[in-house]
DNA sequence: ATAGGTTATAACTTAATTGGATATTAGATA
DNA sequence: TATCTAATATCCAATTAAGTTATAACCTAT
């Protein structure tokens, strides 16, 4: 690093976590990144332009390598270590995205397992078909922090609609909640928790394709 | 905004939300900014340097216009909307720092009103010898988000016992906790929530220069 | 000294919540 | 129509939490 470097100044960048659930599994959206570039696996991104507010990023990432909106996405952190990108100076807005697993049918998914090892708080692993994918930059230690967020928010924001089709089950819903908790969950407690939580009502429709009994399907409540 | 902008940059920026609590209400650090510049009291920042780490920010910016360094401090959310800063475009990191009163002594110190008329979220207030303050750029909102963390964090986390002296009395963590909530604790579960947590131990000694009964005085519990 | 006042601390009673097991219901299939 | 399986409802024990009341400790004033 030159002296002149001193005043030049860092460049802003949003990464997305894109989040799903499939199969009872937490999957995260990465790209694959060229050999002679960074290598390794990623989380999209994009540069933050003057005129683009953060938000506005994120937006111009998502249509441009993912095509479909999430339904929910809110800011995790920013992380602007030293180090982090060996290309140069980058300060990296970290967001969260949750879609339902249907809308990111065609892009590049990877199962998450977090290597929390008694002690919360560590980094995440991922996989891709077994095998473990190697991540580029620090974004193994930021999907950590991202399955730690989401096990924080889980049981008092509504985070785990938003990875679920607009007309859902209970029990896909406590199928959610046990692949971020990454553990079994109590059937009876569970769903009481819920349907007193007031959050969500019957649609008064109920699943079909099953070969037992169907289960209702819920919907949100909105606001109004 | 001419066409050349496209191809600048954001500059990076860290703000600290420096809290404390003063009998009973809670304190934020504020600068006074010069008239010709942008109007209104401010919480303290600076530029992200090119060889500085966000954090390290924070540490420069704590020493020069602060002095004390803050017992516990982490990050809060950035901040980058188009116009929160008229001179240009900045995207700032806040950070909340928590301190006990006595090491900001000879600061300006303005108390923080929640200006949250029934629904929660709304932008914060700051008073000072009762007075309202005009804050600067998007601080107000900022505030707002720092109180809802701290509301969000206090009975999870130790953050009440970085806003007291290594020693005190359980009477003084209600206090703190009141401040911060906004409003009246029961006093038996609150002392049995607190004793049953183990994160404090009596030290021994009590509270000297009390009129009545003197109160055990505690500390937090070291972590080995 | 001693009585009174005030606050810290402890004990106790009551209510609410939660976990987990068990029983019942409903629909599909053979 | 009998049987299978999962969805839903019911129930009880056990734990947890709230709030009231009682006791203990110390300072102050007389």
């Amino acid at each position: 690093m030159t002296n002149l470097d001193k005043y030049t100044k860092p460049s802003v960048a949003v990464d997305l976590a894109i989040m799903t659930v499939i199969d009872g599994d937490l999957h995260v959206l990465l790209v694959n990144r060229p050999e002679d570039d960074v290598a390794g696996w990623a989380m999209p991104g994009g540069f933050v332009h003057i005129d683009e507010a953060p938000e506005d990023s994120v937006e111009r990432v998502l249509s441009e390598k993912v095509g479909a909106k999430p339904v929910h996405f809110e800011q995790l952190a920013t992380y602007g270590a030293l180090g982090r990108d060996p290309r140069g100076r980058v300060v990296s807005i970290v967001y969260l995205a949750l879609c339902p697993p249907e809308v990111l049918r065609d892009a590049d998914l990877a199962k998450v397992v977090i290597d929390w090892e008694g002690e919360i708080g560590g980094p995440a692993v991922a996989q891709m078909n077994g095998a473990r994918l190697p991540l580029a930059f620090d974004h193994a230690a930021i999907l950590g922090d991202v399955v730690k967020r989401l096990r924080g928010k889980l049981d008092y924001s509504p985070i785990a609609f938003a990875l679920l089709p607009d007309r859902f089950t209970l029990r896909e819903v406590q199928e959610v909640h046990e692949a971020i908790l990454g553990k079994p969950l109590n059937k009876p407690p569970f769903r009481r928790k819920l349907l007193d939580r007031g959050m969500i009502v019957p649609t008064g429709e109920f699943e079909t394709g099953s070969a037992y009994r169907p289960a209702k399907l819920f919907e949100v409540k909105s606001k109004e």
